[in-house]
DNA sequence: TCCATTTTGTGAATGAATTCACAAAGGCCC
DNA sequence: GGGCCTTTGTGAATTCATTCACAAAATGGA
């Protein structure tokens, strides 16, 4: 099972667990590819050569049991154990993830803030005090953080990003606009949201030409 | 020029543009297909693809003259107008957005913001005014909006997705951790953060197994 | 038990995106 | 002006992802 899975496929895989778990309803305790094809947007045949990359987790002529498949999916995303994450920069981004609270439901705890305005630091996040960027090499040591969330601005990144990395973290959820580069270990995950934005206004564009 | 552009396509050119934008320091006045790659993380070949599907930019011995290739694609990216942007959900990643103030630097103008909630509708966001979502249709259309932000919970979707669709919206930047099922006209791009998350988990489970 | 129906798992075929590789241009220096 | 160096633009080749299509299970009803 060591072959090369396309980065579509994760991102398919995640959505596919997510059904899963919502199909909360009692009496569905089957899908088939079928089903999570329609409600994942995607193809019957799409699903199937995804799961089947890891196992053959269906049953013939009846499709999927969910509370199986869920536990399988779990398990190849990784998500059978806690994530360590520090959130690197405390502004506007930062808090509202912090507050979001989705991402503490599915696994990854949130164990450090950390930020170089002298206001933020030393300020209570519910059960995190936040630390001074220039202890991080310490915080993410003493809190054998797995997972860094970047939101610093663009000018920080460099230096910041090559302290992170030398500390030891292999993955990294960017939001700075920029790319980050990074040894081959280190996998690092980009919510572009301007360039998402710019995608739509491109697309709007097209079809206002037609 | 009716050629059919790859979404990762559009994500590079925009990439590419906010590149030239940064280059500011005096003394460069061009750019190679291989320097633009190297700092968007791609292929110098992918580079001259990609403005290739647009036209002929560059300078052959020379390179892309920046300003000129940077409005070059504002204008192919449909960068050189305002687009009017409501933002449908004011709870903690709409406020986060607002208060971010990224869009509007970049011709994205908020217009309007809309919550279901009675405590924040009325109460002034800058120059804005909280309105009612049961009055989506009537703002969408007095403030002629050609985006609209999704940032309300999953319940919420199905309901007020429809209802910005028959508003005549026709770009839609979707934060709910959903497929959201519209007609082919409308454009919706997807942040899923989350499940961002969830694939940083599986490459960390992967090379874990070494 | 056997037949009809459903749905998986998967090679083969197709389609899409990226990379290769090189001729054609442009600039610069002697 | 001619030769040298650089870099573009683009068909062809390759790699990667998706879709097709069907044999092989599994179930249920007669």
């Amino acid at each position: 099972m060591r072959r090369n899975i396309s980065e579509s496929t994760v991102r398919r895989l995640s959505f596919y667990l997510r059904i899963l778990e919502k199909v909360g309803s009692p009496g569905v305790d089957t899908l088939s590819s079928e089903d999570l094809a329609e409600r994942t947007g995607t193809t019957a045949a799409q699903v199937r050569k995804d799961l089947s990359l890891f196992g053959s987790f269906g049953k013939r002529g009846l499709g999927y049991a969910v509370p199986q498949l869920a536990s399988e999916l779990r398990e190849i995303l990784g998500l059978d154990r806690t994530w360590r994450v520090a959130l690197v920069g405390g502004g506007r981004i930062g808090s509202a993830l912090f507050e979001y609270g989705g991402f503490w439901q599915r696994g990854f705890e949130i164990v450090a803030v950390l930020d170089a305005d002298p206001d933020k630091v030393g300020t209570r996040w519910g059960e995190i005090v936040v630390s001074d960027i220039s202890n991080l090499e310490a915080v993410l040591r003493a809190e054998s953080v797995d997972i860094v969330v970047l939101t610093i601005p663009a000018e920080a990144v460099p230096d910041v990003l090559d302290r992170v990395v030398a500390g030891g973290v292999r993955g990294i959820l960017n939001f700075a606009p920029m790319q980050l580069r990074v040894p081959a270990d280190v996998t690092v995950k980009d919510v572009h949201m301007v360039m998402e934005m710019e995608a739509l206004s491109f697309a709007l564009s097209q079809t206002k030409e037609e």
